[in-house]
DNA sequence: GTTTGGCACTCCCTGTCCAGGAGTGCCAGT
DNA sequence: ACTGGCACTCCTGGACAGGGAGTGCCAAAC
């Protein structure tokens, strides 16, 4: 394919994504100083077309890119363009006044959807991926404890734990000191086969509980893993035209489950430090309209990932630069509060 | 005012709320059966449009309730429909199948969502309703603590706190031992008192750390109180014709923005059981044209809002019967685990 | 005095038509 | 290989008319 042509779809990638209405060949070869007439550019377009590129609304208006249109600018012509240094300073700044985890991940999926003018979504670093700081017993009542899990990146998690016999202060701490010897430091991931053998290791007397307490133990490390996610931007969606064909229905709906949202974030496995999914390259149904731009964070290894949701038409080099960039920094917060 | 005055804007209130559509006076005397013809029911109208519950559109349409008829409404002529049976029995399982308070909120807010067909709001535990259950401090590196406050609601709040020398781990114990014998039990309101005294109970050698630990404490009591607030059901905006006169955009918007949430709860101070708020009843300008519902929660006294947010044509007997049911029973659960 | 049927009137809604405009595809000429 | 010209297509917005729903008012009936 020609460079030419190339230019051509990115003129009219960049125009569409500006003005969101179709572009036309006079408007292409008019504003971008291609050196050539419209009714050539008329020609490249019509190659273009062919090549399942760009298309027509209808016969007798301008072209607008397709999805696979937008894949090639993404992976070849899109110069993505860094942050200003205000706003990198204003990143940095409104994410280290933060002052607990669920502090970071609120202004992280809100920065994110300000920068972008888009859905941003944020998932807690995930639970499977992170290893005990540790765990405090906390006794409510002689038959009911309190259970508090912190784990390395700064998650707590809490349940109830009824015991079976009445527990003396003593009992409490022997269980703490227990729990703590075994599981601090550990990985999660690691974590349900440690579980197994707690019961084992206690006073004979404190088997019954300490069994409850596995139980529950295990229920908070495998159960709820993965599931809390931030979302933010949600009135981005009616942004003048984006709207999403009028069916904005769907998409609000898919944004209050957790389980689409991780199914957008991406396969847990994934390790790749940016992907870029663009309409139906992505899995769910509902954003089939949708791009999805996701990025890994965490401290040395990815624990979670972010990103933002848009129409396909978005501004690629500018939302890759933000997400690009939070991620960075929230990597390094996450770094030093470690 | 006539009773069959009063009957007719029930007609209308109910016919526009099921429809969506202006009622003409042939529709009310026909669908409604009050024995008289559609020409006396015009006079009854135009009564009532001059003394204000309806209005027209514009002329040669149907009547429409203003604010002030769905008031009259509310108070005098809605007959509160409680919930099935079958309702109420699936409302009990959802909630009490809830593991720790944030699965608590976060259950409370979907079900409200899904029961009334519009966007809910749940005001977690307000810090400064609650009391101190637990402070547990545990120490990250020798100059870096994490504090974990558990209230009595189950609500937790973790901060980092920064020494000024080097902590032993006897240094932790004590200082766990001193804030927690000054602290348990306490309201929190009252907080803010015993904290300012606390540097002077500590040893000498730990009064620095003492007064940074007392710094960060009454940071976690006083600074973000308040503030956190859950929402679901915001797809629910686009239901049908509701789309909020197309001005979808500022109340989605005003969803995300804490202040303005915990505004449409109603002051803070409010112990009424349960509040209705019509069109500009509401003090928040974004929603004029909405209804706000709210209920009170909390194990014995009140500990928190919860409410949901609607076109001022809602279903109002269906709407106040289901938040009052949820709050009452999110209280019982609260009350449980106390 | 209240209720009723009748009637003229108003206004919205829908569909149709038409002119204007933007953009294309193709062709012949450079 | 590029360009100018031209006929053609299709969307868009305004104008206009007909149908329908609902009203207000009046005179007659209960």
């Amino acid at each position: 394919m020609d460079d030419r042509k190339l230019e051509v779809l990115r003129a009219i990638v960049e125009d569409y994504v500006a003005t969101q209405e179709p572009v036309g060949s006079k408007a292409v070869s008019q504003r971008h100083a291609l050196g050539v007439s419209a009714a050539t550019v008329r020609n490249d377009m019509a190659y273009l077309e062919e090549a399942g590129y760009i298309q027509q609304p209808h016969t007798s208006a301008g072209r607008i890119p397709t999805a696979k249109g937008y894949r090639l600018f993404v992976d070849r012509l899109g110069k993505i363009k860094p942050l200003s240094a205000a706003e990198r300073r204003a990143v940095h700044r409104f994410l280290s006044e933060a002052i607990d985890l669920d502090d970071v991940v609120t202004r992280t999926v809100r920065l994110l959807a300000q920068l972008t003018h888009q859905v941003a979504v944020v998932q807690y670093p995930s639970l499977n991926r992170s290893s005990v700081r540790h765990l405090e017993l906390v006794s409510l009542t002689p038959t009911r404890l309190m259970l508090v899990m912190i784990t390395d990146t700064g998650r707590v998690e809490q349940r109830y734990v009824e015991v079976p016999s009445e527990l003396t202060e003593d009992d409490v701490l022997d269980l703490r000191r227990l729990v703590n010897e075994q599981l601090q430091g550990k990985a999660l991931a690691d974590a349900p086969r440690i579980i197994a053998g707690l019961a084992g290791l206690a006073r004979p007397e404190l088997r019954a509980t300490a069994s409850a307490l596995a139980r529950v133990l295990l229920e908070s490390v495998v159960a709820r893993t993965e599931e809390r996610v931030a979302v933010a931007g949600a009135a981005n969606l009616t942004r003048n035209g984006n709207f999403f064909a009028g069916s904005l229905r769907p998409i609000l709906e898919a944004l209050e489950e957790e389980v689409v949202l991780m199914q957008l974030l991406g396969r847990a496995d994934s390790n790749a430090l940016l992907t870029v999914r663009i309409g139906d390259e992505n899995e769910v149904a509902d954003f089939r309209e949708a791009t999805v731009v996701t990025a890994g964070y965490g401290p040395g290894s990815v624990v979670g990932h972010m990103g933002v949701l848009g129409p396909t038409r978005m501004d690629y080099p500018g939302t890759i630069a933000a997400v690009r960039a939070v991620a960075r920094y929230v990597s390094e917060i996450l770094e030093q509060n470690r």
